[in-house]
DNA sequence: CCGAATCCCGAATGATACTG
DNA sequence: CAGTATCATTCGGGATTCGG
């Protein structure tokens, strides 16, 4: 038995479970986040179009990854059986409603990241 | 040379130096968001007491993420060398505005979270 | 009591080659 | 074109132990 305090109300991120901790381990996946925006901007992409967008992602992440958002209902596969195959991937309005968190994101990022890379310095000159 | 398409402006999180990749990096550690929302809703605390409130996590992980929050302007250390010593954490200005973005992920995921749920139980369905 | 240092394992990731 | 299969590797992070 632990001596844990009851989370505030309303926010205990505190467990697995919570809604909060599993949008945090869905948007903090590297590639999740880069495909949201990707299609976010461009609308539908193929599968190709897709991993020459994203650089540096490897066949396997980016299906996996796929595969995954398309499970929480965050984009559609749409194949379409022609010769080649051709395969469209797109956002779904709960995929794009994403998008606005990730701008607020964003914003705080490209407000306060200055902030955190002076800390950085401050603290690594101080820290040898 | 890539054919990399250029992303949109303002908007490209597509290279690890962006600001918001690196915020993503940030709160996307499972202990980060959790000590900011610990802090952030009960004022400074001690080690021990973090220790306690953040049910499951290792010494080793809370010392980690607590350096690197330091190092990042998140919040302060303060030691008071006492017998045995004592240390405080409180969470910097900085610090606290992360609160404010982990509202807005909260408020998503508490509106949307059950929609991923619903389709996830369907994908499942689908996919015997 | 705080937290640094070490060891270690399983999961996540990437490179590569193959297939419908 | 759009994946799948396999192998090799890295690495986050937990348990444990030592130090100030």
């Amino acid at each position: 038995m632990t001596t844990t305090l009851e989370p505030a109300p309303g926010f205990n991120a505190f467990e697995a479970s919570c809604p909060s901790r599993r949008l945090l381990d869905t948007i903090g996946d590297k590639w999740v986040s880069l495909v949201v925006v990707a299609l976010g901007l461009r609308g539908p992409l193929r599968y190709s179009q897709l991993s020459a967008q994203i650089a540096g992602v490897s066949q396997k992440m980016l299906t996996q990854t796929l595969r995954g958002m398309e499970r929480d209902g965050l984009l559609t596969r749409t194949v379409t059986p022609s010769v080649p195959v051709r395969v469209d991937y797109e956002l779904t309005p709960l995929g794009l409603s994403l998008l606005d968190v990730l701008q607020h994101l964003k914003d705080w990022a490209e407000e306060h990241m200055g902030e955190v890379d002076a800390a950085r310095a401050s603290y690594d000159a101080a820290n040898v």
